[in-house]
DNA sequence: GCATCGTCCATTTTT
DNA sequence: TGGACGATGC
């Protein structure tokens, strides 16, 4: 007897979804269905009358899969999705502090700073404080700061030890006392205010214990320690807490992510029900067993072995070029083929571990006439144009924002220069005011220009009230000059549109009736800085980090720049619990990969203005050779980095000529103890030495006379 | 206030 | 190599 939403899932799938109100660790393999469970056990929790649409809720870590999320619940059941609490952790903590600003200490129309706007703020404190740029860098700063918040300590908290320790802690509490100042809040702010919100008042607790019977966690590999401890608070003893996630996945440790928090949600809740999925929706076999074989090498691991009933598919194929340009010569051609057999561009992508791959697979696609998009540019919210606008709203909203004041004083330019900027914040700075308050007690040389500025701020605050959000953005882009701005600058059309585009999203944006529209599109638009650029669905090929690939899928896959110290990255290379991120970033990038994958490489590439030669990857020696078949000329089938790849084409010299004992740059060397390795620099001519870097042993320097290497 | 020059640096990134 | 940012100069 089952019931008809779960009459289409497989086993695993349909007990996941029915599992009884208790707390439940779903493991997700990769392409194994994962959001149809999320969201079918809460359509299943709904229809069977278990629970209230404001009974439950459902955490995400981006607001592209909340709104999956929901699209997909509303799809299988009518509902109105405003009541229900699904979205992201910061979206759902702002929600909660909106709703209980005073008991949270904070003034209702408070702004949310995003990352660019913290570091400005961070720069301000740091300079009050004259601390030094260089010894204390404010992205240090911010790091500090904000790793402190994620493990839920305030400045107060934090021990110090040194001088050093001590200047941090400092400029961490004057931090923390300006961002009070000026009523606002980091996006680590958020979570942290809305734990302390819950852990301090019991009333407010209590509410949301009894309220929230089920809680539902996406990616829960992904999340930080607060968050987990903001979970716990809100399910509370009542609570069940169904979190779905995949440890083989979690590829966000360095920005704080604690895939340990799986382990401790076992053990905390001695959690009955853990369930594995591990049938694989997406990918060919050939496919599967690689990303399988490659994870198996990690040490930490909850255990999982994905499966299909897909056909084997096609070999995974390997090209490895002589230089990058070789390398993306090849990805562009090969890509050009598939796409003339049939494929949609948009269902290819290419793959890089960072963002400086990038460039010269554009040049050669740009070259090739073919359409590409890259991901992660600059998004809609964090334009220049839109960050002046909305700091105009932000200061409509709330004058005390002097991250906004600054930002906009004399933007467009109306004659207040550094230094009456300078001359308010001074004066904010002795009477213990925000820059507001100052400005409009302004005397002095500056007072007309700087009392202009405050009348204008005024009016467009007068004005505000009670207008519809649209009318609000079209006054202030009248008032503050800024389209005005824009149209009088060469080359301004395309933020003129932006600006244009914005009062669109003002008018499509649509609030709860018991909102103020303005807080909460300025909210909406520090949350959801918008997607990245327009066309995402555009017929282009697809290019982008792994990073961003993630839960993404495509036909065909290559993956580029398979080398150590690219992939895995150098700066990893040295601890294990760094390689062991790096080859879950690899199973990540294999099983994004539904029919066909291409792993590429070069042997020399263009890094930090050098040429460096690389040897293969270690994870390419990880997949078993029976999956791969090998584009270019022949190699060895135990090993083709360095030491057997072909040896034609030349590896491109440096100004440095080949030394008469043979061992120029690129060539390929065998060493009795060290083994196979590739030349990668020489000095001394014949008696001299000459550095090799070997696929084992690292790079070495060697003296010729002594070394006995072989040239292969 | 803006342009230009030099210096420094160089995974991955959502909210 | 190239971009980002800060200091310098008009």
């Amino acid at each position: 007897m089952s019931h008809p939403l779960t009459e289409k899932l497989n086993p695993e799938q349909a007990a996941a979804v029915e599992l009884p109100a208790e707390h439940a660790l779903i493991l997700a393999g990769a392409g194994s269905g994962k959001t149809r469970v999320l969201t079918t056990r809460i359509a299943w929790l709904l229809s069977t009358g278990q629970i209230t649409p404001s009974g439950l809720m459902a955490v995400t870590f981006t607001n592209k899969s909340a709104k999956e999320m929901l699209s997909r619940i509303t799809s299988m059941l009518p509902l109105n999705p405003r009541g229900l609490w699904v979205g992201t952790f910061h979206g759902l903590c702002n929600r909660m502090l909106r709703l209980h600003h005073r008991d949270a200490g904070l003034p209702e129309a408070f702004a949310i700073l995003d990352t660019q706007e913290q570091l400005a703020a961070i720069k301000r404190v740091l300079k009050l404080l004259s601390l030094d740029d260089d010894k204390y860098p404010p992205r240090t700063v911010q790091q500090y700061i904000n790793g402190h918040k994620e493990n839920g300590r305030r400045a107060g908290d934090v021990d110090a030890w040194d001088d050093y320790s001590r200047h941090l802690r400092i400029a961490y509490q004057e931090y923390e006392k300006q961002c009070n100042r000026e009523g606002v809040a980091d996006f680590s702010e958020l979570l942290l205010r809305c734990y302390e919100l819950l852990s301090h008042n019991a009333a407010i607790r209590a509410h949301y214990q009894q309220r929230f019977a089920h809680i539902l966690v996406d990616e829960f590999q992904d999340t930080n320690r607060l968050q987990y401890a903001w979970l716990r608070l809100l399910a509370g003893e009542q609570g069940a807490i169904f979190a779905v996630g995949d440890d083989d996945q979690s590829i966000y440790a360095f920005r704080g992510a604690n895939v340990g928090n799986m382990q401790d949600f076992q053990r905390d809740y001695a959690v009955k029900h853990v369930i594995r999925l591990e049938q694989n929706y997406r990918s060919h076999g050939n496919i599967l067993d690689a990303a399988n074989a490659v994870i198996a090498n990690n040490k930490q691991r909850l255990g999982k072995q994905l499966w299909t009933d897909a056909s084997t598919g096609e070999p995974i194929r390997v090209f490895e070029g002589a230089s990058d340009f070789e390398e993306s010569q090849f990805i562009v051609e090969e890509a050009q083929t598939l796409i003339r057999e049939g494929m949609p561009p948009s269902d290819v992508a290419i793959l890089y571990r960072s963002n400086a791959q990038s460039r010269i697979i554009e040049h050669a696609l740009f070259s090739a006439g073919v359409p590409y998009r890259v991901y992660g540019g600059l998004r809609f919210f964090e334009r220049q144009e839109i960050k002046h606008a909305l700091a105009y709203l932000r200061l409509i909203a709330n004058p005390s924002d002097d991250n906004a004041l600054l930002r906009v004083i004399n933007f467009p330019t109306r004659g207040i220069g550094a230094r009456s900027v300078e001359g308010v914040q001074e004066k904010a700075r002795l009477e213990g005011s925000t820059l507001w308050q100052a400005a409009c007690g302004v005397g002095g040389r500056s007072a007309a220009s700087i009392g202009k500025f405050v009348h204008m701020i005024e009016a467009m605050r007068n004005q505000a009230d009670g207008l519809p959000m649209t009318e609000i953005v079209d006054m202030m882009l009248d008032l503050s000059g800024l389209l005005e701005h824009y149209k009088n600058e060469k080359d301004g059309e395309e933020r003129v549109a932006n600006l244009e585009e914005l009062i669109n999203a003002a008018a499509t944006f649509s609030v709860e009736e018991d909102q103020n529209p303005l807080i909460a599109f300025l909210s909406h638009a520090s949350l959801e800085a918008g997607d990245h650029q327009a066309g995402a669905h555009e017929e282009a090929l697809q290019l982008m980090t792994v990073h961003a690939a993630k839960g993404l899928e495509f036909k065909a896959v290559f993956l580029s720049g398979l080398e150590e110290g690219l992939f895995p990255h150098d700066n990893s290379a040295n601890d294990p619990q760094g390689i062991e991120e790096e080859r879950r970033l690899m199973y990540v990038a294999i099983t994004r990969a539904r029919e066909r994958l291409y792993l590429t490489l070069a042997q020399s590439r263009m890094l930090h203005g050098q040429t460096r030669y690389g040897v293969a990857s270690r994870f390419m020696d990880e997949i078993p050779q029976s999956l791969l078949k090998f584009l270019n000329r022949g190699y060895a089938p135990s090993s083709y980095s360095a030491g057997t790849a072909y040896n034609a084409a030349p590896a491109p010299k440096l100004n440095k000529s080949t030394p008469e004992h043979g061992l120029g740059i690129g060539t390929k060397v065998e060493h009795h103890k060290f083994g196979r390795g590739i030349v990668t620099d020489h000095e001394g001519g014949a008696t001299g030495n000459v550095q090799v870097n070997f696929e084992q042993h690292g790079s070495k320097w060697l003296a010729v006379a002594y070394a006995k290497l072989t040239v292969l």
